[in-house]
DNA sequence: ATTAGGATCTTCT
DNA sequence: GAAGATCCTAATG
């Protein structure tokens, strides 16, 4: 469970989908490349947010993971909004049914109300303005694993996780990647 | 139901 | 300068 105070009201989302990232030696992370500006959350202690802006447009949450330094994190890529509902339809007027509010990771942090000025906060702190609880457990058996969405690195690697059925989970679309306009495509 | 294109701007090369 | 851990709308089958 992900709750989140704002000036509307506080919305809390329950987990459905998460993907991880394993720090330095992921190709696919952030942290790939080592500590920049932007990934330096990553490489700090475990239970902050990491939170980051994508597309020109969209934020997207992370939690932080492993030990200091390690730089490791899970992205929220989907839940659903267990409380605040009527704040986060507020923030997502796109949204046609409830179980589409939080369906997706840029979804999931409007509705929440995060973006740059929630990043680095400590989730585990009872009086930080976005907190991390535990939920009601999830069945080891209704956990299912795929390939992480939208990375051009790694993909074949099973680190997305979801809750079987859950119709908050988002829809897997594998995009190719998109190719600049007028540039050639690559040599078989 | 599925797909294609556009929006938009930070970050690192 | 280019790509990016995405979403929305419109058009088509």
């Amino acid at each position: 469970m992900l709750e989140a105070d704002g000036p509307q009201g506080t919305v809390a989302v329950r987990l459905s989908e998460v993907e991880a990232y394993a720090g330095r030696a992921d190709p696919a992370s952030h942290a790939y490349r080592g500590p920049t500006a932007r990934n330096a959350v990553m490489f700090g202690p475990p239970g902050h947010l990491y939170v980051y802006f994508v597309y020109g447009m969209h934020w997207c949450c992370n939690v932080v993971c492993g030990p200091e330094g390690d730089a490791s994190a899970v992205l929220l890529r989907a839940g659903a909004v267990v409380s605040g509902v009527q704040t986060a339809r507020m923030r997502r007027p796109a949204a046609r049914a409830d179980s589409d509010l939080a369906r997706g990771p840029a979804r999931l942090a409007t509705a929440l109300g995060l973006d740059r000025a929630a990043n680095g906060v400590d989730l585990l702190s009872a009086g930080s303005r976005v907190r991390l609880r535990a939920g009601s457990r999830v069945p080891d058996d209704a956990v299912r694993r795929g390939p992480r969405i939208g990375v051009a690195a790694a993909a074949e690697v099973p680190w997305r996780l979801w809750i079987a059925g859950d119709s908050t989970v988002s829809p897997y679309r594998p995009r190719l990647r998109r190719v600049a306009a007028g540039a050639r495509p690559p040599l078989a």
